[in-house]
DNA sequence: TTGTAAGCGTTATCAG
DNA sequence: CTGATAACGCTTACAA
């Protein structure tokens, strides 16, 4: 391999004038950064970036880990990622981590062993490896949360207002008519899960149905919707409308009523939770929270970024806006008012 | 931050010996070594792997590439190359290309200025860069492609038989009584859409059916398959079954059967590609191509670690198996006899 | 504007 | 079994 050294004999200049031609053109006089350009052309000379790391402690390189990168909604977050850290001269490292502690640790570890300059992380749990990095720099530690947020981590994160949005939900469930309604959670432990929770629980209350407010748990998966949605079945009363914590549930659930004969949206309702793709293109187009994806990758990175170069004091919280986008999976309920049949779809 | 030195000093030991604890145990007395165990304990030490890249010219990293990450055929790859990698010690550095050459010259750039030990791309373009470490290094090249094959390249691949997979599909459609049958092909310049095309003609010459096969392009994604389905849907004779070249295109189609009208699988029949996840939970569910998504994700990165490990004199085509799933969304064609409704359902 | 030289933190070689 | 020492290839004061 060539180096800077090959160069610089080659251009009949010192290393560190061939070098500054590389990373301050404008110190070295235009005849002789001409004649090295030339010289690097022929050559193919490229920097050797692990040296270059060495003397300047940069890598120019974020780690990225997700709970599950075949999750729609996280693969439009990464990429979301993917696309800023670019712009800003960033690569990313991603980690699957298969929600398993283990692997969290083993990315986090990576940050110290120096392998990137910070990282994201997209799960819910602050690995202890990290836990130690914020103790000793506080705020300015490298590592920013996304999706999800926990206040007392001292974490900058980007996120939506989830509890909001769980709330509308059920406020417009209500407002169709229906009386009894089921959630389908997603992992108990993420607070984002309690988020949506609290969100349904006071709108539950506000309209003093929170007696008739069930609760299943599922792991966002379509499976696990799918086997939630069959328990709910069994009950009674039978919930009229169903609202997931994820699309893919919801899509689990209305196939589980497609199985059991149950008409979708005529006896059942079922609302889902991020917008992933599919949501238009199941039958019936599925009602559910938009969440920038996109946007919340980008916003981390942005996040990061800030932290990087020193122009961060204290953890950050970006919530950015949701939307509720009415498809057709959502019907009136058996108490509605005979005009009002909710509010008219919307198509996108 | 620690560095050895101060684990050296701490322990009373020499620089060398302390590092050797860490790199080969074995070779250091039992005594000396869980002293200078306790040490790096004690100091939270974590090797710097910038330093340790420089001395030993491996990063532990390999570069992914892959044109678009939220595609779930693609996601689903990745997590395999993930899973595999991580195994063997390795990180992934992953690229999302979006199909754009640029990037996908970006991203092998890295490869030269030593970001990574290797590189794995799932499009089908070589990337310049590429062309010119193999024309200097040939066969030990650290390069691997997925999914896609291309002979000429040189380049280790692993991939199903997408023509003989094709042929399959179009010969259950005949079998099933089609005769107009359309195809949705992927972009035109990838040779896995030409093998795929390859065989589905073959099968239709076969039956002395070529005439009527006609064909539209998509780009894999559900908005091209819907409008490509509405073109095809125009043309006299109608088509009675589709094959898209993608589970998404197919999603596309069955979703413009819906809005105009046409009754799947009764008036048409849908084949899609790949069997994403989603395919199971549309309606009518997907018939389609198995594709072994982890495994080919999993065989590229041992294609590569051969390579790294200098075991692999000639490049190697792992041709993994694919299969075909028989769903709901085919039905019997306008020239089925009586008795014969096909192949039985496979349920999993 | 250019050159000299001192590291960055490891690992590997070679003696002891 | 342990220690001294020389790289790895680059960047950056500092000096000229």
């Amino acid at each position: 391999m060539t180096t800077i050294r090959d160069v610089a004999t080659a251009a009949g200049v010192s290393r560190a004038t061939a070098a500054r031609v590389l990373s301050n053109p404008e110190l070295v006089a235009e005849t002789t950064r001409l004649r090295v350009l030339e010289v690097v052309q022929r050559l193919g000379y490229s920097r050797n970036s692990v040296a270059a790391s060495l003397r300047t402690t940069r890598t120019g390189r974020i780690i990225v880990t997700v709970p599950d990168i075949s999750n729609p909604f996280f693969s439009r977050v990464i990429r979301g990622v993917e696309e800023a850290a670019q712009e800003a001269g960033y690569a990313v490292l991603l980690g699957d981590t298969r929600n398993e502690r283990e692997r969290e640790e083993q990315y986090a570890e990576m940050l110290n062993r120096r392998e990137a300059d910070g990282i994201i992380f997209l799960g819910h749990r602050l690995p202890t490896t990290l836990a130690r990095v914020l103790d000793r720099d506080g705020s300015r530690a490298p590592i920013v949360n996304g999706c999800e947020f926990t206040p007392s981590l001292g974490v900058s994160s980007a996120h939506i207002d989830n509890a909001g949005a769980a709330y509308e939900v059920m406020d417009s469930l209500y407002a169709m008519g229906h009386r009894d309604v089921a959630l389908v959670l997603g992992p108990q432990d993420s607070p984002l899960t309690r988020d949506r929770l609290i969100g349904a629980q006071r709108a539950a209350e506000d309209r003093g149905l929170i007696g008739r407010l069930v609760v299943e748990t599922g792991d966002f998966s379509v499976e696990s919707g799918r086997r939630a949605a069959n328990l709910l079945f069994a009950r009674t009363p039978r919930p009229t409308a169903i609202f997931c914590f994820s699309d893919e549930m919801a899509i689990g659930t209305i196939a589980a009523a497609r199985s059991a004969q149950i008409a979708c949206p005529e006896a059942l309702s079922v609302v889902g939770f991020d917008d992933i793709q599919m949501a238009r293109y199941v039958d019936p187009p599925l009602t559910t929270i938009r969440q920038p994806m996109a946007e919340i990758g980008r916003k981390t990175v942005e996040l990061l970024i800030a932290i990087l170069q020193g122009r961060q004091s204290a953890p950050v919280s970006a919530t950015l806006p949701h939307r509720l986008i009415i498809r057709q999976s959502v019907g009136a309920g058996p108490f509605a008012r005979a005009a009002s049949t909710g509010p008219t779809d919307e198509r996108s």
